[in-house]
DNA sequence: GTAGGGTAATCTACCAATTGGTAGTTGAGG
DNA sequence: CCTCAACTACCAATTGGTAGATTACCCTAC
């Protein structure tokens, strides 16, 4: 059992990876096998389809989010900590020129996607709007935010303009535009 | 010739659109061939190689972006005026919901496409960024936008909100947040 | 203490389907 | 007659996936 959760885990590490990389479907059973130093057939074992597979990756991205933004929370921060807190690891992918997130890219290869999968990480925008919503509605409510649109909508812009900078920071050598860029977004926000 | 150009053409568009929908690893020749009713095999006379299609879509990508952009200056607008056409098509395809920027899912898939086909789509975000700069830049200095980050990154902050709303959108059974973020944009040119 | 059974996890050896791509043929038009 | 543009008929490689053997280990019963 300690072996099996921990080569599943391994999988999940490894398919991960070549999913913020490569895109779904451009990374195969014997990528990740040759990587682990497995045979193919025995990741079958483990996840028994590749459907199967993109689940659980799905489900983990949507999970280590609300398991981050939680922890956000039971930092008491203020809502400028709590949203430099949420830019931070956007900013880290964008830095990286070469990573996705793995939201982004499920995104971006959606139509593709087995169902389950569709459905899971359509959580994911769910569960990091919300919260990012009730941020700024509160931000706003205390007054240490300032801005105009509907919290809903700035929400939504806030996370587009970062998704949007990861795609654009693999298409540039360098990234050196996102911390401006997010001290612009926090400029909208009355900072 | 006629007809060449022709089936290239058709080639291209439906190409373009698979591209769109699915990706570039997510079509397949043999997709092309059943929409466009003709055999697998006789699109290689046209595109020897998927790699050839590839720098086609993104080269017509690029070039049609730059003539779309040069259109717009022919108009002589308004620095507002100017910026609502250049948003137009960015809107329409998130109000699809299904539909990705070429140079969006090239983006996404950036490390899995051939080295060419890198290149040309990487020059589509320097033909969009470059435009969009230099006026926004031209737009402050005549006293009719005001904002204060410097242009160029406010340019890429912008695309990357437009490109990221139209990934966001995917994964949303509506677009009504598109026209919002759009003036929210506005708003933070001063409008 | 050891023989035996069960289970977890891997392996080898396949499979059909699909991929991008090639060779060589055919038919139509100028 | 030649060339364009399509065709048929392949190909090797890769894909996700399956069947069944093998190994290693733990738990029990004698």
């Amino acid at each position: 059992m300690a072996v099996h959760n921990d080569t599943r885990q391994q999988i999940l590490e490894i398919a991960e990876e070549l999913l913020q990389k490569r895109g779904f479907n451009a990374f195969s059973y014997q990528d990740i096998a040759n990587e682990l130093g497995i045979r193919k057939a025995s990741l079958h074992y483990h996840y028994a389809s590749k459907a199967d597979l993109g689940l659980a990756l799905a489900e983990r991205h949507a999970n280590r989010a609300l398991g981050f933004l939680q922890g956000i929370d039971e930092m008491h921060l203020s809502p400028w900590q709590q949203l430099d807190e949420f830019f931070k690891p956007f900013v880290d992918l964008a830095k990286t020129c070469q990573l996705m997130c793995p939201g982004g890219i499920m995104a971006a290869e959606f139509e593709t996607l087995p169902k389950p999968m569709q459905n899971r990480m359509c959580e994911y925008f769910t569960i990091i709007h919300t919260w990012l919503t009730r941020v700024l509605t509160q931000g706003r409510a205390s007054g240490q935010l300032y801005f105009g649109a509907e919290p809903a909508i700035k929400a939504y812009a806030i996370i587009a303009t970062l998704e949007g900078a990861i795609l654009i920071a693999k298409t540039r050598q360098n990234a050196d535009f996102i911390d401006p860029i997010v001290q612009d977004i926090k400029v909208s926000l009355g900072g």
